[in-house]
DNA sequence: CAGACTGTTCAGATAATTCTGAATAGACTT
DNA sequence: AAGTCTATTCAGAATTATCTGAACAGTCTG
């Protein structure tokens, strides 16, 4: 077994692993997996090597790279000479999932608060608990912000 | 409208929201309907109670609380005197929900490990590459165990 | 301009998840 | 023991998410 075998048989199973993991964290599978490609690959790759290599329709592709240039974690690149699409990994892609996820929880945060401010005066045992649930969600953002700049490439 | 009313009102309101929110969590709906019931009410609830309160069968709320017993979200008590079961919010729920995050970002960045031991020895780029998303869910892995100590009640 | 190629959209097919009702088993009461 | 109440399990129903193929619109080439 060559080199190159061996490395494609690697990525395929990593993209299998990744569409996995993506599932767990509420995203497609195949989202999960063409952004696997694109951190295994490095370079970009063409909209239609993307439906070849992961064995999917084009309209599979079409949506599922719309969802993650949504969420800012791809780059759609143009290639002069070539009428296709190329695809890579945004430069802060790793800040955007966090920042994404960070937007999960404040507002979270902010249906409880949302909550709370319905309640009438006397509930008090209620808002306490609500207090506490809110509470425990502005911690985990306060980690989430920390990490997005943390992980946030610094600007030139 | 009486405070009762209005505080029934507030809960069913709260109850919706945070079944939605379960869900962009990865975590089926009802089990975010319960835990919010179990939130809101302080006090156990008992096992018909969800059901009737929820309007959902039996069937759903015990393969529901299963889910939610196994990571460690809500506590089986029982109340002399009755046959049924309660439920109430475990003491370190908080900290067992990040726990359970922090499994997910740790078996993520064992995944890619994993997936680098196996490149042969040039493939540099696709390593370097790797590496930078370990370090990410690295990142994201002690912010979260950080969250849980934290969060977590101090021990008597 | 005609033909080839590209990405998007959308109705419908397929697959996966979630819920239900019925069957079951255990525990309590009388 | 018979009857009642309980929670669990599981096959199938209902719902939801995901994928596909076809139709379309845009862009380039010859």
């Amino acid at each position: 077994m060559n080199t190159t075998e061996q490395i494609d048989r690697v990525r395929d199973d990593f993209i299998t692993r990744m569409g996995v993991i993506a599932m767990g964290e509420g995203l497609p599978r195949m989202s999960g997996q063409i952004f696997a490609m694109l951190v295994f690959e490095g370079e970009p790759i063409a909209f239609g090597a993307l439906s070849r290599r992961l064995s999917v329709s084009r309209a599979t592709i079409s949506t599922s790279i719309r969802l993650l240039e949504e969420r800012g974690l791809i780059r759609r690149v143009n290639k002069t000479g070539d009428r296709q699409d190329y695809f890579q990994l945004a430069d802060d892609a790793y800040a955007a999932m966090t920042k994404y996820a960070l937007a999960g929880t404040r507002h979270a945060k902010a249906e409880i608060n949302d909550t709370m401010s319905k309640l009438p005066e006397d509930a008090e045992g209620v808002r306490a608990r609500l207090d506490s649930f809110a509470a425990f969600y502005d911690t985990i953002s306060e980690a989430l912000d920390d990490v997005a700049t943390r992980v946030s490439k610094p600007k030139i």
